[in-house]
DNA sequence: AATTTATTGATTGATATCCAATCTTGTGTT
DNA sequence: AACACAAGATTGGATATCAATCAATAAATT
């Protein structure tokens, strides 16, 4: 393993997507070191890492906090989003062979089953991993990093806002892009995604108010590595469930650890 | 001012794209511990940030250096920057304004003049702010940030090549850019973001032996606080003058401190 | 009673010291 | 010359400590 740090970073950081940790909430550094059994130092690299990620916001002499982006900042994000996967699309237009775009539909097939099994969690996983796939077809390392950083904020800001559309329509729009680049229409390609993605910042009615509802001894419990409860789950799934399934779709915008 | 940690790493990473610290540089802990006169712990988070950021490696239990990047890694950065610059150019094309088009000339301007009264070291700070101001049109920060990050890797990359291109003709590109991108021609403009990069990725031809001549703490040393020698000079452009104006086109690619 | 001021407590930023693990180097042996 | 082994140095981390700052309460004044 790399450094404790790193991994500390790590698993605050699959916490916060999987919005156990939500915006806003306090990271005592004193409090994560007692959780974490390290000392406060290698706490406070860890937050040095995630704020260097935009996940995390260190006031000095306040402390670490969830990053709480505002409507300002996710339009921009989802924006610089739109941009690199748009600038991969252009790329892969060109490059890309018959094996790539055959991995890309073979990832959808997978989504479509999983939402045909009402399998929403894993729905929702592969959602997000198709554009990881997506851009790692580009093979640059270096645009991989960029993306992924940028995915993990819009995880992130899925915290802040009530997830009220429809993602199906978003599944579809998966298969169009795959079908649209491989025929070269690029510019069709790239409109695609700036309305695929300007479609999911539409839906996003923040409500500036988000409450905790645990305290962050019980958001990380699951992951740490004396835990033998099994997986994690994502705090929203576990509420879905308790709630039961009171819409005719459940959308779960909380990704399942890997 | 913030934190002594993001000081340090500030000055660490200027020291880096002023061509002052090498790749490959080892950048010790006590030692920089020393220089900074601060613990090895602040100096430790300093170099974790520039992990982040790309600028420096981590290797356990062997210290930190100044990241040495291959020639595939150069490429897929100038691809990562060419996407980006390429991205936003197709945004200023819609809804940038006579304002912003006259600032981008304005900008150019002095870098003409700069390159006629033979200031190259001026010269190309500008060329590099260009690029900066360019994507600072977009008014998206999370793009500006990560631009700025591939900029400094690119600086970066400098260090590690012999600089045999010729700039002026760089200059000519910022402005016919900005020509096609005002009069519509996204096409063409995008190309010429293309090709701009690649000429100068060609020009690279990766010297694997970099020589450091210079200790961290004679590098470090110029950035003290306590020193009042007056500004920094970048090393390549010292050592040109040292050898006097040989070339008919000197090729400075160093920053200077602003 | 309400507002302002002080005091107290808690948390962060940072240092010094110490220790274990690991890497490097130098030496000695075969 | 090649290999093994033993210092020596460096990193990763723990602990204890201290100053500075923020938050919240208690006290004093109007």
């Amino acid at each position: 393993m790399s450094s404790r740090s790193q991994a500390i970073a790590d698993t605050l950081t699959r916490a916060i997507i999987d919005h156990r940790l939500v915006p806003g909430c306090k990271l005592g550094e004193r409090e994560l070191a007692e959780i974490f059994n390290v000392s406060r130092i290698v706490v406070r690299q860890a937050l040095i890492r995630l704020a260097d990620d935009g996940l995390a916001q260190i006031e000095r002499n306040r402390g670490a906090f969830v990053a709480k982006p505002g409507m300002q900042e996710a339009i921009e994000i989802y924006d610089a989003l739109t941009l690199v996967e748009q600038g991969v699309a252009a790329q892969l237009s060109d490059r890309l062979g018959p094996v790539g775009w055959a991995e890309l539909r073979q990832h959808v097939e997978r989504q479509r089953q999983a939402v045909a099994n009402g399998n929403d969690a894993l729905a929702d996983v592969l959602g997000q991993e198709y554009h990881t796939v997506f851009v790692r077809l580009s093979r640059n390392k270096v645009m991989q990093d960029i993306h992924a950083q940028l995915l993990r904020r819009t995880t992130l800001l899925r915290s802040l806002i009530t997830a009220d559309f429809d993602y199906c329509n978003l599944l579809d729009d998966h298969a169009r892009l795959i079908d649209l680049l491989e025929k070269g229409r690029l510019k069709q390609a790239m409109e695609l995604i700036d309305t695929h993605h300007r479609a999911v910042v539409r839906g996003y009615i923040m409500d500036r108010q988000v409450f905790p509802e645990m305290t962050p001894r019980e958001a990380l419990a699951p992951y740490l590595e004396g835990s033998l409860n099994g997986v994690a789950k994502p705090a929203v799934a576990k509420k879905m469930e308790e709630e039961g399934a009171k819409a005719t779709h459940r959308h779960v915008h909380a990704s399942k650890q890997t």
